[in-house]
DNA sequence: AATTCTGTTGCTAATGATTCTCATTATACG
DNA sequence: CGTATAATGAGAATCATTAGCAACAGAATT
């Protein structure tokens, strides 16, 4: 049994649920998604390789995924949410191109530290963080140059 | 004639748009709410202010304000987009209580300088930062301690 | 083995948020 | 003024998400 499966199953069962067949596959098809994807992307993924298999289940596993913590949300861009799994993926910063549209990740390690001391101060109990910053990568920003210079 | 009004403006100018009633309307109280709101609760609160102003206009006028940097999206939460003014306001970090919901605003100052140096590292002109952290507030991981020791 | 209980599911209807359409009105400019 | 273009309100349409319900599955109990 993979790991993320292990979770998802004690997770369930400490809730008196249960690791059933449908939400095995839907588990699945997430780890086998290394981008970011919405309810209607993980759905017509998994009708690839499972048939039968509802949206409403999908929608009502998409919760426990998230309070298992095996998968967040991902930067908010428009058009209903988005989501990443996380378990065995580090904690990273998202760059997000607001030209072109890319994310870039990065690591947040060194970042950590500061932020736990704030959370100290603020006696918060941090389970989950989450950075995004939005500009222009560098091949946006070095066009945007090149514009200039044509402009004027 | 307001710092912000006349940056819209101009923003407006630039794409061959106007300032017109309704726009100003919607964001004087913009600026008036000082927490985060969504389209829905703009609108209602624009409906004691001035009437004959619609919601699609609310809706229409929302991402010419994001567009602008006036405005921004908030913390992801579920049900629908959440926005915020910024113009003037500082950037901050938001915490949320996954418990109890409120939000929490901390200073983002001390984290700026280890962001700044990673942006350089990816040649990343970054615009807008925007940092959440979810978990719980001193109130309920002090009530769940309490919890834990009742239940046992 | 039959019964009961609880959680699960697929289907579909319902809701809520957001966007679109369109007829009408306002505004800038010649 | 008159024309062109953008802006608006109202309501319809769309998209994402949630809820309701009847049928089903598995474990525990009889």
């Amino acid at each position: 049994m993979k790991d993320y499966e292990e979770r998802f199953d004690e997770f369930l069962a400490k809730k008196g649920l249960k690791l059933t067949a449908p939400r095995k596959h839907i588990l699945e098809v997430v780890f086998a998604i290394h981008e970011h994807f919405n309810a209607e992307e993980l759905y017509s993924r998994i009708k690839g390789v499972t048939k039968g298999i509802s949206l409403a289940t999908v929608y009502r596993t998409i919760p426990l995924l998230l309070e298992a913590g095996l998968v967040q949300h991902a930067v908010l861009s428009s058009g209903g949410q988005r989501f990443e799994h996380i378990y065995g993926h580090p904690k990273h910063i998202h760059w997000l191109c607001s030209k072109c549209g890319t994310i870039q990740e990065s690591d947040l390690k060194n970042l950590m530290p500061a932020i736990e001391e704030q959370a100290k101060a603020l006696c918060f109990n941090a389970e989950d963080v989450q950075l995004s910053i939005k500009g222009l990568c560098w091949k946006c920003s070095s066009l945007a140059n090149e514009n200039q210079i044509d402009d004027k």
